[in-house]
DNA sequence: TGATACTTGACTATTTTAGTCGGGTATATA
DNA sequence: TATATACCCGACTAAAATAGTCAAGTATCA
């Protein structure tokens, strides 16, 4: 189980957004530099926040990006699912009474699964951009 | 994140040879034919399992695969750990003080991942073969 | 002696990831 | 008004990972 690099780098520029954006919105390039991460790259990323109204863009000169809600408010979750980062523990739909590989019911450890994606989203439902600043504060980084 | 195939394979074929390897070995012709998984797919997860003496092998006619433990005693954790299903929320190797892409410094969010990690692990360490097992008799799947 | 079933290693198609690239458009400022 | 900045959008691609397959064995039982 491995996170992926766009929902890494979703979070990174949102909690380097999230410090820089008192007055002024945050240009994707400054957070290109900061962080290390393609500018081209970023640019997908942020459409898709934008997209999930997570942050509001600025265009022209001294423009950039700005938090759409409260720190408080952003969630790990909402984050994730807006750039398509999402937890997946099976093959098989959901909805579906049907299992993997076409098999008429779901399997013997169908519900090992469900519990560990369940585990894991409560992970990024309790965690908001605002706790991930001020741990940054608190660590001095 | 997502859990790939031979980590959820590996696990549905060790519940299903505990439930049947009370006197006999299981083959793993049985095991793909039950769970509907390519035996030739079986055959490198078990060869993983077995150098990691969780099952232990029965060459031969009547031959198969016996569990080389208690089913309390076999964790997720090392069923995983045994075919390199591994959690990883990061690039950047654990033990150095560089970050991702040739970084100086670990990122912003690093503890966030690491967290993360641990929170995922801490499932996995809990649960044990013999869980999984009872989990099947009480729904009587 | 044959059938069963484990053992090993190499090979491959498909999918996913992590970007890149080339063209735009809007806006502030000089 | 010209220009630079910075967002916007879609298509493309190299590389890696995944999910297998395939071939050629060896051990053991009946
Ligand atoms: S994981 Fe698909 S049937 Fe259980
Ligand atoms: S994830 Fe690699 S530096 Fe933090």
């Amino acid at each position: 189980m491995k996170l992926t690099s766009k929902g890494r780098y979703a979070v990174m520029a949102l909690v380097d957004l999230a410090r820089f954006d008192n007055i002024n919105p945050v240009s994707l390039r400054d957070i290109s530099l900061r962080q290390g991460i393609s500018l081209d790259y970023l640019e997908q990323i942020f459409s898709k926040l934008r997209k999930k109204e997570i942050v509001q863009s600025v265009r022209g000169t001294q423009g950039g990006y700005v938090l759409n809600k409260k720190a408080k408010e952003i969630k790990l979750t909402n984050i994730f699912d807006a750039v398509d980062e999402k937890v997946k523990t099976v093959q098989c739909k959901k909805e579906s009474k049907k299992g993997c590989n076409g098999k008429s019911t779901k399997c013997l450890t169908h519900n090992l699964w469900d519990e560990l994606e369940n585990h894991i989203n409560n992970f990024f439902e309790k965690k908001s951009l605002e706790d991930l600043i001020k741990d940054n504060v608190e660590r001095r980084i």
